[in-house]
DNA sequence: AGGCAGAGTTGAACATAATCGAACAGCAGT
DNA sequence: ACTGCTGTTCGATTATGTTCAACTCTGCCT
């Protein structure tokens, strides 16, 4: 058999089973390991496959890998700076509505546990976070929406507006001096307006890339909001002319927080999946 | 098999099941311990999953953290077993109540998702799974129980009454002809009492070890359950005393699984994984 | 509630096995 | 002699298994 030939048959066969081993190969095709060896440094060289140890897999595993965690670490570390100012605002709150969201999300996990704390959400994710802790949860209940894992629907809103709570922490899709704060769905958004009938206070955690966009539906006009709590990367005109509606604007600051909980890797290493460097 | 190709396999199963054990991957991929451990690390390392004691849940899938103990991970594969078996009892119904423990949790994940099909719960990880797949979900809302995380009180009770369903599917503490199915917490066994109020037809799930052992609350009479779903470490007297009260009691058992794990041949369905993100 | 025992789990350390790539050598065709 | 391909040897690297002391969880007992 030629060497090419070998080398497409090789291919074949990585693309086959999505990962092959070297010694495998050297015996089906009656060859030495090195030579395998030599053919796939070759394949890897020219962009066909990618190196292990001890074999060789196709591209579409590394890109899976990609896929699988861009999403859940976005804005992370901003996030959580905001969060976590956020909650200092929020110390001596007896009860408290929480909206939905990932902003939100990290809010729930960086609030300090009390007992008389008393928390209402729609979201099954914040539910999650505090419902293991020990704060009193209510959920809203209702339908349950697909993608976000948020309670929508008449008894959704009817629920959230049982109770009276003394501040409300929402996030934001749009912050605008015009619009005020608004949300992508509206069913979301009339369970959020629903929670903010009854509340005494109303804190807005959003990341910079929120200001100045608009989104569907309005939540909540700006005199109604007491701050806003976002990064640096906020725009500064639009944080002025939101500030001029009588809002208080808080921007965190790594500085400012307590713990900036170092990130031990950085990143999520993909190219360390495979064994070699 | 390559290194490589069993982490990546390891990250389906997690994925997967949301949950695994150290030792289950361990014997099927039949490697030492260690090495899972060292894989688990590893993956860990680069976020793909969350390490807990005894084995790894998803970080994809962020929303119910709570069932990362390793009591989610025990019998596993029996529950698995299960579940599957009561999945095939539930073709073609329209609308079923779930309720709660890691049994249901289980169902949950193996239900097929079907359009048409609503789905009534108490349990915040049952409504997370669905959830986030094509199914109505409707959770009954309320306080959170705190290590549960389950809906009670009045109005989760009042919730759950709402709703008329073709079929109940329940778990259980303990099974016994003559305390029928109970339940541990009573504030839980009111919100099951009430879901299955208005159902036309209750199977239960539970693994063997419930066989004869009696909680504190009862949820319902044997004579009101259609089939008990278990595996085959139930003990044999006590199931023919409960199929003496009229209960179908099925055994669950690997052979008669159609498929527990079916990714043996086909491709990696990395599409299913990216779903869940 | 809290303490305790035992089963199960963990990671460090060491030992072993598998794999790697460099270097050298042989072989065939030109 | 030159070129391209292949096989072999060998020290380095990587993966895996084993052992063991420390740790964690759970259920039992007070």
């Amino acid at each position: 058999m030629l060497a090419v030939e070998r080398r497409l048959k090789v291919l074949e066969r990585v693309a086959e089973d999505q990962a092959i081993e070297v010694s495998t190969l050297a015996r089906d095709f009656q060859v030495s390991e090195m030579t395998i060896r030599r053919d796939l440094r070759r394949l890897e060289r020219d962009g066909f496959v990618r190196r292990t140890y001890g074999g060789a897999t196709t591209h579409l595993v590394r890109t899976f890998e990609a896929g699988a965690n861009a999403r859940t670490l976005r804005h992370a570390r901003e996030k959580r700076m905001i969060a976590k100012h956020a909650a200092d605002l929020t110390i001596g709150v007896r009860s408290m509505f929480l909206g939905i969201g990932t902003t939100v999300e990290h809010f729930a996990r960086l609030l300090p546990a009390r007992e008389e704390l008393m928390v209402i959400t729609p979201s099954l994710a914040v539910a999650s976070l505090l419902g293991t802790r020990n704060v009193r949860v209510i959920i809203a209940g209702g339908l349950v929406r697909q993608d976000e894992l948020t309670c929508i629907g008449a008894s959704a809103v009817e629920a959230v507006r049982r109770y009276n709570t003394d501040t409300a922490v929402i996030g934001a899709a749009g912050l605008s001096a015009r619009r005020g704060v608004t949300e992508l769905d509206d069913r979301d958004a009339d369970v959020i307006r629903g929670g903010l009938e009854r509340t005494e206070r109303i804190i807005v955690i959003a990341d910079g890339s929120k200001f100045g966009a608009v989104a569907m539906s309005t939540v909540a006009p700006l005199e109604h909001v007491a701050a806003i709590v976002t990064d640096p990367s906020a725009d500064a005109d639009e944080v002025e002319r939101i500030e001029q509606c009588g809002v208080e604007v808080v921007v965190a600051t790594p500085e400012t927080t307590s713990s900036s909980h170092a990130h031990r890797g950085g990143g999520p290493r993909l190219a360390d999946i495979r064994a070699r460097a």
